[in-house]
DNA sequence: CTATTTTAGGACAAAAGACTCTCTAAAACC
DNA sequence: GGTTTTAGAGAGTCTTTTGTCCTAAAATAG
């Protein structure tokens, strides 16, 4: 798999945070039943994006959690970077250490375009973007319903 | 990580025996010492792909492996397939289930073109490529010591 | 037939990832 | 102050991946 579990549940936390007024707090709980997610598992991955900065949390009753910044700010490389780290990015393709420029081995070069690729993705990705693919085409986010469950959820 | 450590040992193994003349067997022992592998997990990884028909074996003295085709005619493709399945090429990046062209999720298109990218990669690059790309240019498959190690050892 | 070399296969151990549960701390409301 | 609501933090469990070890089976050589 190209990213694991947590930041997949990651992104579509962040996801579903950029569906929503920026100026209120949502609560976790209620986020996790509407992602399908379970609710403890979720808060310590979003505890990671809080902690590097992505989003702000709230303790208490209309506590819970928001971006930070808005959504047209955060791409899907920042989450990615903040809970699976640079590893996709710059680790060899054949797993040897300080496979580089200098000291590559043969499938370097090919690997850095495709890299380069998932890079492109990621980083060109804003959640915004994606809100608004979401909603103009009614994709989705969980296994069934579309888009207009998050909306209301 | 884009490939499970398996698959990799498994690139590497075969990388490794299409630097050899494929009449003769070569015994997993002696290639786990090349490549830096340990021996028993190697001969775990080799036996799936025996099974699934990239390599020929057999027991007793001067027994071993080796490519059941052509280098020119394996590609990273058959390799990643059958250590580590389909499901890179196949999966989801949001990890839901059914995605597709009739009931995508947000990243779906984005991702399509991504994994396009990686598929075009495993499938364009043929051991043979690899090894001839090793030989010209000295390229490397273990942690030290440039490719001459693998035509030697 | 016996000893040796090699792959095949299964049981097992260690580490990492995924997930659960419980308790604490902060904030709000009464 | 006491109760409720929420995130934070830690311990603990389950599963998958990674890696080790031991025995069996096949082939060869004497």
């Amino acid at each position: 798999m190209l990213l694991s579990k947590s930041c997949v549940y990651g992104l579509r936390a962040s996801i579903y945070l950029a569906t929503k007024n920026n100026s209120e707090y949502i609560p976790i709980k209620k986020m996790s039943e509407t992602i399908e997610i379970s609710h403890h598992f979720l808060t310590k991955i979003l505890q990671q994006l809080t902690a590097q900065g992505l989003l702000d949390s709230y303790k208490g009753p209309n506590g819970g959690v928001r971006l930070k910044k808005p959504a047209s700010e955060i791409t899907l490389m920042d989450v990615v970077l903040a809970i699976d780290g640079p590893d996709l990015l710059t680790e060899c393709a054949l797993g040897l250490p300080g496979c580089g420029h200098q000291n590559p081995c043969p499938l370097h070069d090919k690997w850095a375009t495709t890299r380069d690729s998932i890079k492109q993705m990621l980083e060109s990705s804003s959640l915004e973007y994606l809100v608004e693919r979401g909603k103009s085409e009614d994709l989705r986010l969980t296994n069934e319903g579309g888009f207009e469950k998050l909306l209301n959820g």
